[in-house]
DNA sequence: ACTAGTTATGAAACCCGTTTCATTACTGGA
DNA sequence: TCCAGTAATGAAACGGGTTTCATAACTAGT
């Protein structure tokens, strides 16, 4: 086997130091057109491409950034992915895909991949980590990383951790959504939450309540129902909301995914979505708008908040100043699992 | 700032050597009690990691790997991924996820940046350049890639590149499927394909007709139409589908995307699936039993997909023997869509 | 007590680039 | 023609680890 051709390869064979070669290739100095040709030739010859690990140990940066999220096969992260993608790509940066399914085990670990990468900085999507309340050493776990790498949590918070957020309003887009229901004549309204410690389940639970509170309509405590967010859990636990004696009208689900199963759960019992009961959902997946019936539910611009967190990262890693806290604005996107 | 610990302010701190430093942490070499407990007190307290890019400088292995594909937002891929990257992480390996959207100019790229990354394989995810017929310059240039890394072809071909190929039967998956609507009575079908250069839509075009006329049943013409591999595509090509004279009783969609967008445009125009036409999709995503009406589909196993393609990169890496063909099975799975 | 045989440790080379600093090769002006 | 000043180049250090090879410090055997 053939080793790599190194800078030192192209020097010899050119008949020139390392450091004209270096030269050559970054045009950071002059070269003499005679010399420079002449190397730039043999680069081409050999296909030659510089170590990048070899730059990165030197510059102290890897142009690599860590992506964390609990499930890329909810297809909300894939579309914060492809805005945080094609905003680092657009710096030179890559980026590595860490899902954790919520375990803690596999979080750490990665945590731990990725700074042995080096790499620049870390995104992380509303995993464990991102719960509310959350042990005190994970919370240091954090904190610490975010002392040597910087850290941007996106739609969560990790008190204590002192880590930047970028987030969209979800309990203004909840508050949007029951207004919505309220307006359309609903009174007894149910909640079909996730993990109740994760902030995103916690924040959509406490407009929901605020919200028909401020309204005079009671909050049923029966109706409030957690699940994770996934499809089957959707469907688990609507199946246990039909169960009970009296039911809501309506349901706000946590996301699409457990939309979509409280509705399969529906159908699966003959009722009718939203005759016999309005479903609606939340994130705005590019199922939302294909499923039968469409769903209604909040956008949250997932491609947008994807950027916006690699913005907020690049301003970190490059020691500009970045706002603590970014906030994105929801929007109720009404369909017909609500409708009229 | 205060710069990060190394294994040399270790070492100094220590009193020791670098080399005894290194000895401790990779338990290379026997060292006193006294002196490993010491040095690792200091680990512990600086939280030191090395710096896993000076090491892979040496070792000439880099522990990553990169996954490039056309879309990460088509549910396919993620479950790919999924994967793959639980069989990665077993080993060690992080991996890079690259989404190209079928654009070359990205494709190449990612792939430079790769190189550049000196990632120790490729995984490749039907993209652009598994296509059947492509440019010589770009068979080349992953040909000339696969010399210096490993390169693993999902669901793809490229001929001429010398690379490994890890695929499900797509062609025998649609035979199945033909076979069953032909079974249940259809003679009227019709296919609504992807780009048509692309291995995957040509080989399931392919046997998409073999089967038909296998059977003695004519294939039309003007009902094998080609768009992406998107929804809004399928509804487009299943509109213009509707508009001819005559129309199929049933249709055969490259994935379960076109065959929710078909979906969708006859829902739209009052028709009902599977009575007025079924429809059949590709993949087994997700979606495909959570979908009203459940989506008949061909599994392909996605995830075993994704591990078995790094399980032959590996082999690779390791200089191991790797068959160059490995063929996945794919599995009828008969659902709503086309039921009666 | 002395030697042979381990065991523990350190110095230095290496991986592959970039960068600083010094030196050499030019150029133009007097 | 000679000198100052600029352009082009090279030697060597650096980044942060691992590894080889030699040496130093023990241990055990006689």
């Amino acid at each position: 086997m053939n080793r790599t051709v190194t800078v030192y390869d192209i020097a010899k064979e050119a008949g020139v130091s390392v450091a004209t070669v270096s030269r050559v290739i970054n045009s950071t100095a002059p070269v003499k057109a005679t010399t420079r040709d002449k190397v730039a030739a043999l680069i081409e010859k050999y296909h030659f491409q510089p170590n990048g690990l070899a730059r990165s140990l030197l510059s102290k940066q890897s142009k690599m950034l860590g992506i964390i999220m609990p499930n890329i096969k909810n297809p909300f992260f894939p579309d914060v992915f492809r805005g945080a993608e094609i905003r680092a790509a657009k710096e030179g940066y890559a980026l590595f895909l860490c899902n954790t399914l919520g375990n803690e085990e596999t979080e750490s670990a990665y945590l731990s991949i990725l700074r042995d990468k080096q790499v620049d900085g870390i995104l992380f999507l509303g995993g464990r980590v991102n719960r509310v309340r959350c042990p005190k050493d994970r919370v240091q776990e954090v904190a610490a990383l975010n002392q040597r790498i910087p850290v941007v949590l996106v739609n969560g918070q990790l008190v204590g951790s002192g880590c930047c957020r970028v987030y969209t309003d979800e309990e203004q887009g909840m508050r949007m959504l029951v207004e919505h229901l309220l307006q359309a004549g609903h009174r007894r309204i149910g909640f079909l939450g996730g993990m109740i410690d994760d902030s995103t389940t916690k924040q959509k639970l406490k407009a929901f309540t605020d919200t028909l509170q401020a309204a005079g309509v009671e909050v049923r405590e029966e109706w409030v129902l957690h699940g994770d967010y996934s499809m089957t859990s959707g469907m688990n636990v609507m199946n246990r909301l039909l169960e009970l004696a009296e039911r809501p009208t309506a349901v706000c689900c946590v996301n699409d995914f457990a939309a979509i199963g409280a509705i399969k759960a529906l159908v699966g019992r003959g009722l009718r979505v939203p005759d016999d009961m309005a479903v609606a959902g939340f994130d705005d997946t590019p199922l939302a708008s294909w499923y039968t019936p469409e769903l209604t539910t909040v956008s949250q611009n997932s491609e947008l908040l994807g950027e916006t967190a690699i913005e907020v990262l690049l301003a970190l890693i490059r020691k500009q100043s970045a706002r603590k806290s970014t906030v994105l604005a929801p929007e109720l996107v009404v369909r017909q699992s609500t409708g009229r």
